[in-house]
DNA sequence: CCCTGAGATATGTGATCACACATCTCAATT
DNA sequence: AATTGAGATGTGTGATCACATATCTCAGGG
């Protein structure tokens, strides 16, 4: 009798489907829209409302949530209340410093890791790829161009679980760089002032200078802190008149 | 008419009362179970199962899991199972390298930070701790000698954030370092050699010797990581015969 | 005018049920 | 003897319900 022989299935059009669950799915696009600034730092948020808009019922997202609230992404404000985690001068500078220390780690190994042509042309494509958004005033192709271009960076030098906890990192910080937005002087200055930064560290590794990429990296970073550190102390400052 | 005055609650003895939720008090004992060793690596868990020893309905775990599983403490080998984290060789390496930076890190700034006689005294006790609990063969002890020990260098160099970032690299490393006790030899040697490296850790911290402070932390990682290789290295020879 | 407290509303929390399915056991088939 | 497949069992997953309580609104009393 014939049975059907899994090893032809390259002759087939068949093909894995997807078997990712529900909660799987709230979480990845939780956690996009967190990092696409589609929720503003401090904003309060509902599971039940959250699960309207999903059109689930509350059960995933509560078990996504709860995994955000481990990545401090989402935070309980109160007994019975959840928000974004809300921007905090003190606070984010502490997490800038440990940024610093764990990118600028991985941008030095980038650095001294075998060089790929494929891999230079990448980075120098998503940099030209922020300043064309920033030419055209759009604010989100220019934050996804800087996250492409840091991830390839940490990519060529990071193992999977230093990209992991990275990523958990702009997981928190994503919302305070998106709402830069609100301002759209300082976006420009910060992702312009960016651009140039992100030459250096494409030089650094070409040079394979560690310690040069590690500075350009950490400079980015910094500037770009106290830039929004400003931003939210003016704003702040306007909002008690 | 009289009305209760809060102020007045210093000169009675009412307290606030626990408002800890369920869920926070299971994640609280699976994460101290784990830092214990009361978990094996790859070890397979269940929600209910677990729900049945806390006594509880499975909900509260179903949370408590769901947070451990974002900080890579428990992960889900199939699509519906859930295991402590397994010792993978180059997984554990690549853990034991982002920890040589971050608590490196801690290391050397507590070195810089302002010094207080209370804290050298709280690092020696800690440390004659570890040697105490060796002489007598307690391991449990050893290993929160060990944890108190860390920790209080790190809480002196880091801010609550870097510590947050550290604990939970404890916790995926936890079971894996507790593992050692199945070879007491081994684990009299690793932590032998821990009390030796701590003081010299005590040492720079006293000088406020920054580089000296961090090459002893990463010098104690990196050496309990290389016997603990060792360990698993032999452990899958042997179960291969 | 200020403070109190009742009532309405919305929230996270916990329990329970139903379900799909992975895994194992073991007898029937080839 | 090896392989198949039915059945039992245990698992995470998702939906639903019940509940305590935080927050807000607003009328009543000081």
């Amino acid at each position: 009798m014939n049975t059907f022989d899994p090893t032809m299935k390259s002759s087939r059009t068949l093909v894995p489907v997807d078997v990712s669950t529900v909660q799987d799915r709230v979480y990845q696009s939780l956690r996009l829209g967190l990092l696409k600034g589609e929720f503003l730092p401090g904003e309060q948020v509902s599971i039940r409302a959250l699960a309207e808009v999903f059109g689930t019922s509350p059960m995933p997202v509560r078990e996504a949530v709860a995994r955000l609230i481990a990545e401090r992404a989402i935070e309980q404000s109160g007994p019975r209340t959840l928000r974004v985690a809300p921007y905090i001068a003190s606070d984010h500078e502490n997490y800038i410093r440990i940024r610093m220390q764990l990118e600028g780690y991985a941008a030095e190994r980038a650095a001294s890791a075998p060089k790929n042509p494929a891999f230079i042309d990448a980075l120098r494509r998503h940099n030209d790829s922020i300043q064309e958004a920033l030419d055209v005033r759009d604010f989100d192709a220019a934050l996804a161009g800087n996250q492409a271009f840091h991830f390839e960076v940490y990519r060529a030098g990071g193992y999977p679980q230093l990209l992991d906890i990275i990523s958990t990192l702009w997981l928190r910080t994503g919302p305070i760089v998106a709402s830069a937005r609100k301002d759209e002087g300082l976006f420009y200055r910060i992702f312009n002032n960016g651009v140039r930064i992100h030459a250096n560290v494409i030089e650094a590794i070409i040079q394979r200078d560690r310690a040069a990429a590690r500075r350009a990296i950490n400079l980015d970073l910094r500037s770009s802190h106290l830039s929004i550190r400003r931003f939210y102390q003016r704003a702040s400052a306007e909002s008690e008149v």
